[in-house]
DNA sequence: GAATTCAAAATTGTATACAGTTTGGAATTC
DNA sequence: GAATTCCAAACTGTATACAATTTTGAATTC
């Protein structure tokens, strides 16, 4: 009976969490000794899992100075949108060519399954975690993991952009966010058909479509936000 | 006088350089006190390193057994070259559109400033060096800093693969390993003509052409690597 | 002689101590 | 009172010690 989950890896996803809700302002200097003491765990595995994070570009790190909060800018949300593109299109592209059969049966059917849930969702994680799946889906279907890894790392970064975006949906469209159901129809039209330029049209059109929304939202979002803060 | 590279910079490259050439055997458990010798660092820094290189998907990690050599299979190594056409193509996408006019001429200026030097280029290093110069210098075009991370990333997984690659193709070719200018050639001026489809189509061929020849490389170098360790 | 048990040795996991560096603000200067 | 200096407090960097876990191999069993 081994344990699942080491120490670093309890810490390591409470800290991830923490940087993408910004829980830490951007930009603010981490307090090694205060968050090791919050989350019960010595300095020794808390700089593992904070070494972790700057890998993966949550964190920022300065010699002697310790660890930061990456700030968000505009530049950075079109950053990662374009790198979602080229990741979920180019897994699409593969999926197209020579994922079997059956894998976009089941994906097909995946879709028609959830589309109620879509429909009825109210809460935004919930919708965020069903857009979410279906993108993940899609990636797996070209069978590269390298692919996967890369659009996890990106989802854990913009899903606090994306959830400031699905708000601002739903406070404007009287209580409905849209779950992009017919968005995502089209992608899997494209895919049943094995037609890599209808099917990645789709699929770029709808990212780059959410990226434009969310840059506006979050955009609005900060404006409200840093309100004058001097005295 | 503020230091430049802390100590863990230097055990992280030290170990990146290391898990890079495979000094380390395919799926081999490091063992830290002999490696924290090895670097003359504690096993601290040593530990913040490793767990950076983890997140980086250059070794693996398994609780409470430490630290682990990444294998080297062909279809790990399809993921790679597939993610960088993945990222690569998207790059040359968004520079064909809007890169400024001088970048994309110096771009052009650098490369008939390097032929010379891939042409009379004799180490493997150095051709090498040349090569991944070219694809980083193209996806800084695109300005967008997460595809040049990821791409920093991958060429520092690829790098070795590259290497056994390039060794054949000297063994083969008297002498001579390709320099690929004529490829990159086709590239730029896909660019320069800013025509998306000329261009990544260009770019795509060249990366998949090396990826063939790398796989079947590292396959002939694994077979006589390999051979019955039993007695 | 193959499988199993078990304890010693090796190895990883983490708290802690302390050295080195940065930070913040009081004292000083102009 | 603005700028500068300097020192104490706070914080980061890392070695080390020890606890927890895994590994190894000798002894034992069948």
């Amino acid at each position: 009976m081994a344990k699942r989950e080491s120490n670093v890896d309890r810490v390591y996803e409470a800290l991830r969490r923490m940087a993408a809700d910004f829980s830490f302002k951007p930009d603010q200097r981490l307090n090694e000794s205060a968050l090791s003491e919050v989350l019960g765990a010595s300095r020794t595995p808390l700089r593992e899992a904070l070494n972790r994070l700057v890998a993966e570009g949550f964190l920022t790190f300065q010699i002697n100075r310790g660890f930061f909060c990456r700030p968000l800018t505009p530049s950075y949300i079109l950053d990662l949108y374009e790198a979602r593109v080229a990741i979920e299109c180019e897994a699409l592209r593969i999926a197209c060519q020579r994922a079997p059969e059956a894998d976009i049966t089941a994906f097909s059917a995946y879709l028609d399954r959830m589309e109620p849930e879509y429909e009825s969702a109210t809460e935004l994680e919930e919708l965020l975690t069903l857009d979410e799946s279906f993108h993940n889906r899609l990636v797996q279907l070209s069978g590269n993991s390298e692919l996967q890894r890369m659009l996890k790392n990106l989802n854990g970064r913009i899903r606090y952009i994306r959830l400031i975006d699905l708000k601002r949906m739903r406070d404007q469209a009287e209580g409905r966010a849209p779950g992009d159901v017919s968005a995502h129809r089209l992608v899997l039209q494209g895919l049943v058909a094995r037609d890599v330029e209808v099917a990645t049209r789709a699929l770029r059109n709808h990212i780059e479509k959410r990226r434009e929304e969310a840059t506006e939202a979050v955009r609005i979002a900060f404006s409200q936000l840093y309100v004058p803060d001097e005295d």
